[in-house]
RNA sequence: GGCGGCGUAGCCAAGCGGUUAAGGCGAGGGACUGCAAAUCCCUUAUUCCCCGGUUCGAAUCCGGGCGCCGCCUCCA
C-alpha cells in the first residue's frame, strides 16, 4: 500500500504486513477547551478509516490519539467561566471522548493525555539543554532552530525566508525570532509543575513529542495530523525528536486537508464552525463519515447542510438495496451466484481494494461499493432473480465495515403493538380503497405520514416505512 | 513576498500517458398506481479553466497565463 507522504512529497509504501509486528500510528488530537466542531472531526474520522483498513488486511496497529489538556485556550476559557482549567479540560475531555464515539471511530489503542507526562516532557527538555538545542532565559526554555540543520525539511520552509515574510513578532527573550517554547514560566495563577528552571508548564510542541517516544517508540510509523499542522508544530515535533533521538522521529507523515465552509478553512476564530455533535445528530454519524470519506483525505473539502443532505441520501440508498436484498433473498442464503454476476462483483472488489491500496482513495473506493449495488439491481431487474442480491449485500458490507459504514442491521422499528395498530389501520384503509372510497383513503395516507410513517401500495400489498 | 495545493457534467467528486472519462446528488423520460409516495429501468461531459509545446496518442507530461484556497501566528 502507498500513502502520500508530505516529508517525501510523494508515495510511500508501507511494508506488507506480517513484515512488521506491529505499526506504530500516531495523530494529534485535540485541545479540550470546547467541543469539537467539525472540521476537527476530519481526521479522527479519516484515519480511523485507515487504521481499520489496516487491520483488515492483516497489520497489527497501535494507534494513538492524544488528549492536549493543558494549554493556553484552556486557562481563557477556565477564567471566563471562573472554573479551573483542571475542570475544564475534565470536562471538555469527556465530551470529546462522547463526539468521538458519536463519529463511530473505533477507540484508540492509547488516548494519551498531556498532563500526565509532564515528568517526561522535562526529562526531554532537559536533554536538549544538555544538548545545545535549548536555552534558558528568564524561566523559559527556547528550542533553538538553528542548532537543527533539518529544520524546515516537512514544510520546505527556509529559515531565512521565513525570517524575512515573518508576522512572528521578535521577542526579547528568543535568540532567534523562530525558536519555539519548550517551557513557559508559570505567570500568577496558571497551572504549573515544578522544573529545573523554575515552576511553570510544557510548551504545546513537547507533549506529542514524548507521548509518542514513550507508547511507540523512538521512530513512528505513521504520523498523521491536519495540514495547518504541517507548520509549525510538527516541524518543531521532528527538531525536538530527531536532536534527541538522532533517528527520523516518523517514516510517513500524513496530512489531511482542511474541511472549508464557502472555500475559507472552518476555524473557531473565524466562527465559520458547526460543533461535530450537532452535525451528527442533524445528520447521523454515517452520512457525516460518507461524506468525509467520499472526498480524497487530502483535498479541502467543503462544508454545507446540502452536501451533508446529499451524503445522507447516498447512505440511504445503499440501505435501501441491502434491506431488499436481505429481504429477498431470506431463506436462500446458499442459492449460488451467476457467473456473470460473480464476474462483475470480483472486479468491483479488486477495483475497491486498488483505490485505498493507492494512497487511501476512499472516493474510488465508494464508488465501487456503488458500483456493486447498481451491478445487484440491475442483474436482478434483467433476470428476474433477486436470490443473489444476498451475497452482493454481504460483500458491500464486509468490504464497507473498515471505513464504518453500512453495518446498522435495518432501520429501527416500533413496538410491537403499535405495529399491530398500524397494521389495522393499513386494513382499514385497504378495505376502502376496494369501495373506491379514496378519499377517506388518502385521508388515512396523509394523516400517517404526518406522524412519519409512509404508506406504499405495491402490487403485492400495502408497505410502510418509518421517515 | 516565500512554500504547497486545487480548477473534470447543473452541483459534489474519482481518474494523473492509450479506459465506453468511475460514483453520488439533481434533472428529464418510462414502468408501476384510482391518484400519490416509494421503488425499478433508461438518458444526462466527442470532453476535462485558457493558450502554446512534447508524444503515434494528453484531462493526465512540460512552459506561460487566469482564477481559487491553505501554511508562513493559536488551529485538525
Amino acid at each position: 500500500m502507498r500513502l502520500w507522504s508530505t516529508l517525501e512529497r510523494g508515495p510511500v509504501e508501507i511494508p506488507p504486513p506480517g513484515e512488521k509486528k506491529t505499526v506504530g500510528m500516531y495523530v494529534c488530537g485535540p485541545t479540550v477547551y470546547d467541543y469539537i466542531h467539525i472540521g476537527n472531526a476530519r481526521p479522527l474520522i479519516v484515519f480511523d478509516a485507515l487504521r481499520r483498513y489496516l487491520e483488515s488486511r492483516g497489520y497489527e496497529i497501535v494507534y494513538v490519539v492524544n488528549i492536549t489538556d493543558i494549554d493556553d485556550k484552556i486557562i481563557n476559557r477556565a477564567a471566563e467561566e471562573g472554573s479551573s482549567p483542571e475542570e475544564i479540560a475534565e470536562r471538555f475531555t469527556r465530551e470529546y471522548l462522547e463526539d468521538l464515539g458519536a463519529l463511530g471511530a473505533k477507540p484508540p489503542t492509547y488516548q494519551p493525555r498531556a498532563r500526565a507526562y509532564v515528568d517526561k516532557m522535562i526529562e526531554l527538555i532537559g536533554e536538549l539543554v544538555a544538548k545545545g538545542n535549548a536555552y534558558v532565559a528568564d524561566g523559559d526554555v527556547y528550542f533553538a532552530v538553528r542548532s537543527f540543520p533539518g529544520y524546515g525539511k516537512l514544510s520546505g520552509k527556509d529559515l531565512d525566508d521565513l525570517r524575512a515574510g515573518s508576522r512572528v513578532e521578535p521577542e526579547e527573550k528568543k535568540r532567534d525570532p523562530l525558536d519555539f517554547a519548550l517551557w513557559k514560566a508559570a505567570k500568577p495563577g496558571e497551572p504549573r509543575w515544578p522544573s529545573p528552571w523554575g515552576p511553570g508548564r510544557p510548551g504545546w510542541h513537547t507533549e506529542c513529542v514524548v507521548m509518542a517516544r514513550e507508547l511507540l517508540g523512538e521512530t513512528l510509523d505513521i504520523h498523521a495530523g491536519g495540514s495547518d499542522l504541517v507548520f509549525p508544530h510538527h516541524e518543531n515535533e521532528i527538531a525536538q525528536a530527531e536532536a534527541v533521538s538522532g533517528k527520523p522521529f516518523a517514516r510517513i507523515w500524513l496530512h489531511n486537508g482542511m474541511l472549508t465552509v464557502r472555500g475559507e478553512k472552518m476555524a473557531k476564530s473565524l466562527g465559520n464552525f458547526a460543533y461535530a455533535r450537532d452535525v451528527v445528530r442533524l445528520f447521523g454519524t454515517e452520512a457525516v463519515r460518507y461524506f468525509y470519506l467520499s472526498r480524497h483525505w487530502r483535498k479541502p473539502l467543503d462544508f454545507s447542510p446540502e452536501a451533508l443532505e446529499e451524503a445522507r441520501k447516498a447512505v440511504e440508498g445503499v440501505y435501501r438495496f441491502l434491506a431488499e436484498a436481505e429481504l429477498a433473498a431470506e431463506g436462500n442464503e446458499n442459492a449460488a451466484l451467476p457467473e456473470k454476476l460473480a464476474g462483475e462483483l470480483k472486479l468491483r472488489e479488486e477495483k475497491f481494494h486498488e483505490e485505498l491500496e493507492d494512497d487511501f482513495n476512499t472516493p474510488g473506493a465508494l464508488a465501487a461499493l456503488q458500483g456493486m449495488v447498481n451491478a445487484g439491481k440491475r442483474f436482478a431487474a434483467e433476470e428476474g432473480d433477486r436470490r443473489a442480491l444476498r451475497a452482493i449485500a454481504g460483500k458491500v458490507r464486509e468490504l464497507a465495515a473498515p471505513l464504518g459504514l453500512f453495518q446498522e442491521e435495518r432501520a429501527p422499528s416500533l413496538s410491537g403493538k403499535t405495529e399491530e395498530l398500524i397494521g389495522l389501520l393499513v386494513e382499514l384503509r385497504n378495505g376502502l380503497r376496494r369501495e373506491g372510497n379514496f378519499q377517506l383513503a388518502d385521508r388515512i395516507r396523509e394523516k400517517l405520514s404526518a406522524l412519519g410513517i409512509e404508506l406504499k401500495d405495491t402490487p403485492h400489498g400495502t408497505i410502510w416505512t418509518l421517515k
